[in-house]
DNA sequence: CGGGTTTGACCTGCGC
DNA sequence: GCGCAGGTCAAACCCG
């Protein structure tokens, strides 16, 4: 596994600052982060670059050999800019004649030298681009090998299953529901139930992504309500059982097999996708972070319409829906952590089903890619013998004790981000070496950072690549964000990917499988992304 | 006055 | 069937 610090999307500015190396693991970076500002000077993180101490002065040197490089497409228009206006104004009032000539001649020279370091740049920017290109198609072609393993292994754990049910009747019957049921919310989630909604091809194979919308017909089928006592003429409820599936939780029945068999009309099939819809609209997305606000800013525009009195916990719990457009089915619950009331939890559910401000797109794409995460890995596991819930956790955040956990238990499949790392915690390497803690822990942390760096690199993979769940960061980003924004995010992004840990999991990941192992193995992190069974109910 | 918040009531799912 | 807890609704209220 190679990394190639180019952009791909070398045209913008945003995308100067998504070549990184390893070195940028000693980087100081800027202790403000505005990420939802529109500008951002870059030439005061620079400064700060400047005032470093000595051990980061190679650093500064090789990164800013690279940003010289980079800037010099545009410093070249900038310099041209100038010398035209010199020439056009200050020469021509004080010298005329042959000085303005000569000044001319310079300056054309000058210009097609420039022109021509242009080119070169560009050609290099294309030799870059080719080569990342080529190890996109090999990454890619690593994990499709890495799902082909899991798809054997995860079929050879069902036989063996099946063999076991054939020894308890009671036993084995409830079992192979599971059996039945589980996979296919894996596999079904096909072609034609909407993958495409999100532009994001997906191979045959990992048909994971999470999908904003369900087939109303499916919806009106399987929703008691419709039939039954609540119809209250609520404007709500026929409008967004039309144009969303998020749009009301309650009214997806849960997939347990009991409800869905009760359905005697429907073949096993659309009963299959109807339950793995209904985990669908169910994945969440939670992120632990500290705040003194009420809420984290993510870039959206929330209405709340409820609050209650968790149990177990003194803080209630606030309800917010996106008012960002109407009918948009996203909704987040915020609670302050029982424990520690500086942690703010946020947790999201479901996907926007309009256009977001480049702000908010981070955050909806880190929910979409986290959900899409863990409903690929938790929908093909269901117990302790493989857990690809985990392997998905520990490969694409290798680093991250303690960071992310993943409920893929039902009724609500929910990953956590812990974006909370304690001073105190139990691997203080860990901290100093996960850049994602790293941003947590500095003053004036905006929480919504992490998020945005995780799904930014989420949600550009996606972009990139065919596969989701299994994405793993290893390419640069193209984000409409300021450029300190952007930095910082590939910065982040990018040290995950960089990070050796990562192609330690990976192999301990694929080795794992190989062997067939049934137990979770500790890698060389000492990982500790768990699954749990309270996180949908507190 | 429009939009957001508060808050009590209501609905639903789940466990016993 | 009943009670509990989570989630949602909507009228009342607040605020700019």
């Amino acid at each position: 596994m190679f990394r190639f610090p180019v952009s791909l999307g070398g045209s913008r500015d945003e995308d100067r600052h998504d070549q990184i190396t390893p070195l940028d693991d000693h980087r100081v970076v800027v202790d403000e982060v505005d990420f939802f500002s529109e500008k951002r000077d870059r030439v005061s993180r620079e400064n700060i670059n400047d005032d470093d101490d000595e051990g980061n002065k190679v650093l500064i040197k090789m990164e800013g050999s690279r940003v010289e490089e980079n800037d010099r497409s545009r410093d070249v228009n900038i310099g041209l800019n100038l010398l035209t206006a010199n020439t056009g104004s200050d020469e021509s009032t004080v010298d005329d004649g042959l000085s303005m000539d000569m000044e001319d001649k310079r300056a054309k020279i000058e210009n097609a030298q420039l022109q021509e370091e242009l080119k070169k740049m560009k050609i290099e920017n294309q030799r870059l681009r080719d080569m990342l290109s080529q190890a996109t198609t090999n990454f890619n072609a690593l994990q499709m090998q890495l799902v082909a393993v899991m798809r054997q292994q995860e079929q050879r754990n069902s036989s063996q299953d099946h063999l076991l049910a054939q020894e308890s009747k009671a036993e084995g019957r409830k079992r192979q529901e599971l059996q039945i049921m589980v996979p296919r919310q894996f596999m079904d989630l096909g072609p034609s139930s909407g993958a495409a909604e999100h532009g994001a091809e997906v191979s045959s194979e990992e048909r994971t992504t999470v999908r904003s919308g369900s087939p109303p017909s499916l919806l009106e089928s399987s929703n008691p309500r419709e039939n039954g006592k609540r119809l209250l003429g609520r404007e709500e409820s026929s409008e967004e059982s039309e144009s969303n599936a998020w749009g009301n939780p309650n009214k997806v029945p849960k997939h347990n097999p009991s409800s869905s068999n009760s359905n005697g009309n429907r073949n096993g099939n659309v009963i299959d996708q109807s339950a793995a819809e209904a985990t669908m609209r169910k994945a969440r997305v939670s992120v632990r972070a500290r705040s003194e606000a009420a809420m984290i800013s993510d870039g959206c525009q929330w209405r709340k319409y409820g609050q209650k009195m968790a149990k177990g916990n003194p803080c209630p719990r606030a309800y917010y829906r996106c008012t960002m457009a109407g009918g948009c089915p996203v909704r987040k619950q915020v609670q302050r952590c029982a424990e520690d009331r500086s942690i703010l939890i946020t947790t999201y559910e479901g996907n926007h089903n309009h256009p977001l401000p480049p702000a908010a797109m981070a955050m909806a794409s880190t929910t979409t890619a986290a959900a899409s995460m863990l409903l690929s890995g938790s929908m093909s596991s269901q117990d302790g013998l493989m857990n690809p819930t985990n392997l998905l956790a520990r490969a694409i955040l290798p680093c991250s004790s303690s960071m992310a956990t993943i409920s893929a238990s039902a009724p609500f499949p929910t990953i956590t981000l812990d974006l909370t790392n304690s001073p105190n915690g139990n691997n203080p390497n860990m901290t100093t070496n996960n850049p994602l803690m790293q941003f947590a822990q500095r003053p004036g942390f905006n929480p919504a950072v992490l998020p945005q760096v995780v799904g930014q690199a989420m949600y550009n993979n996606q972009q990139q690549s065919k596969f989701s769940g299994l994405q793993l960061p290893a390419q640069p980003l193209q984000i409409a964000a300021t450029s300190s924004v952007a930095e910082s995010v590939s910065a982040a992004s990018a040290a995950i990917a960089s990070d050796p840990n990562f192609a330690a999991a990976l192999a301990a990941a694929i080795t794992s499988i190989m062997n067939g192992s049934s137990h979770q193995n500790n890698n060389t992190n000492n990982n500790n992304v768990a699954t749990s069974n309270n996180d949908s109910r507190q």
